[in-house]
DNA sequence: TCAAAAGTGTTGTCGCTACACCCATGC
DNA sequence: GCATGGGTGTAGCGACAACACTTTTGA
């Protein structure tokens, strides 16, 4: 037996949904589509899943052939398989958000794809079911970030407190307690206080911070709980 | 324009996690594969994806060949894209869980498949990943219900809370204090009371409950907190 | 009357929010 | 010296785990 007869094949994609921080703002990397149909039209960065390759390396693919990047924090989200979702033929689309560190990566955007850094609260029209696929990453993302220290992921190796709370502040779009959160983030014992400050924002400075990484991997899966009222918040 | 050109397509599925829960412990619906190759070995539940249907419809549709039920709860995990995964050929799979109660179907069991309820923790051998489908399923599912009032899905409609404690401690292959846990769980709200009392388990009897399906829906993204040290309990 | 499960009451602890207040520095 | 963020101290409240104790009923 060589093959399952009488079933219908199809092509598999894979898309990438790209946050980044730039210190102030969540943005999104998008691509203008290089193929017809919809061509020139924003799109999340996307390939067809290749023979020989599994899911998440297609999904590393990706994301190298746009960023350059390796190694990136990414993560499975949802299968989309709506019949027309792409009005060409069938494709069945797997989504992955990837959380990268933008100054890694925010020169030098690839002409080749046209991309762009797009606010996360300014987004343009997207193609196909793009849009929907976005929303259910903001979601899965403020789900997680409430419970698991995954946004980390986001900034620079050495970063303030206060640079935190702007990112965790523009996750949940709101504003938290400055003394409250640094006390919440430092009791989890996740980061390790540098000597230098960053004076850039305040005449007194903050401190930097490194992650422990060796304490991160292991209390990943702990419940943090990061976020106050997360009920609330949520939905 | 047609169709893409140059890429490859292939084979997707669906496959079904099926959790049941008779009273003392959880089990999990497996049948004996129909087809070659593997032919008589336990697998889930699984069916190729149609052309002109979407995957929760494949899923429901499996599920319901399968069951005979429509409107259970299900909800998409994670597919598998592995390129190797079925020696056949190349088959992407999408994995569904399933709650079900299993007083709905017990006895029915499909002979068409031989399927049988299996306990959860004396499980056999499965083909292709199928036990890694399992044990993400289980993860899963520990993940959620220790946020969110879903295992109710596996109860009848009318319960008592010490066997809703039992579904507890068998999901989390624990023990809860009883008092604790009755009040934990009524003070959700989301318990109507019922005038009868289920005298099967003791002389005092216990009485039934009904869910409060309003509020159950309303209710249904909060975070809960069912369970003491969530840290602990999820590995 | 006693065994056994169901369920209520109570207490101490811990973690959280809210907010007063101090700190370091550039201007 | 004063404005501006950064950060510590503290008090009150609420949630929760632990566990004593009462209730209900069958045998």
């Amino acid at each position: 037996m060589t093959r399952y007869t009488g079933e219908s094949r199809m092509l598999v994609a894979v898309d990438c949904i790209i946050f980044g921080f730039d210190g102030t703002d969540i943005k999104l990397l998008l691509i203008q589509r290089g193929l017809k149909p919809e061509k020139g039209k924003w799109s999340l960065m996307g390939g067809f899943l290749q023979e020989n390759e599994s899911l998440e390396q297609a999904a590393n693919r990706v994301l190298k052939k746009l960023t350059g990047l390796e190694g990136v924090y990414m993560e499975q989200m949802k299968a989309y398989g709506e019949p027309l979702r792409d009005p060409v033929e069938r494709v069945l689309s797997i989504a992955y958000f990837a959380l990268i560190d933008i100054h890694q990566y925010e020169k030098q955007l690839s002409t080749e794809y046209h991309a762009e850094w797009v606010h996360i609260k300014k987004l343009p029209e997207l193609i196909f079911d793009h849009k929907k696929m976005v929303e259910n990453a903001k979601k899965q993302l403020r789900y997680k970030a409430a419970l698991h220290p995954i946004l980390f992921e986001l900034l620079p190796a050495k970063f303030t407190i206060p640079q935190l709370q702007i990112l965790y502040e523009g996750i949940y779009d709101t504003t938290f307690d400055n003394r409250n959160f640094s006390r919440k983030v430092l009791s989890t014992e996740l980061l390790i206080k540098q000597k230098e400050k960053d004076k850039a924002n305040s005449k007194k400075g903050a401190f930097y911070y490194k992650l422990d990484k060796r304490k991160y991997k292991a209390n990943f899966q702990a419940f943090l709980n990061f976020i106050p009222n997360p009920d609330k918040l949520l939905l």
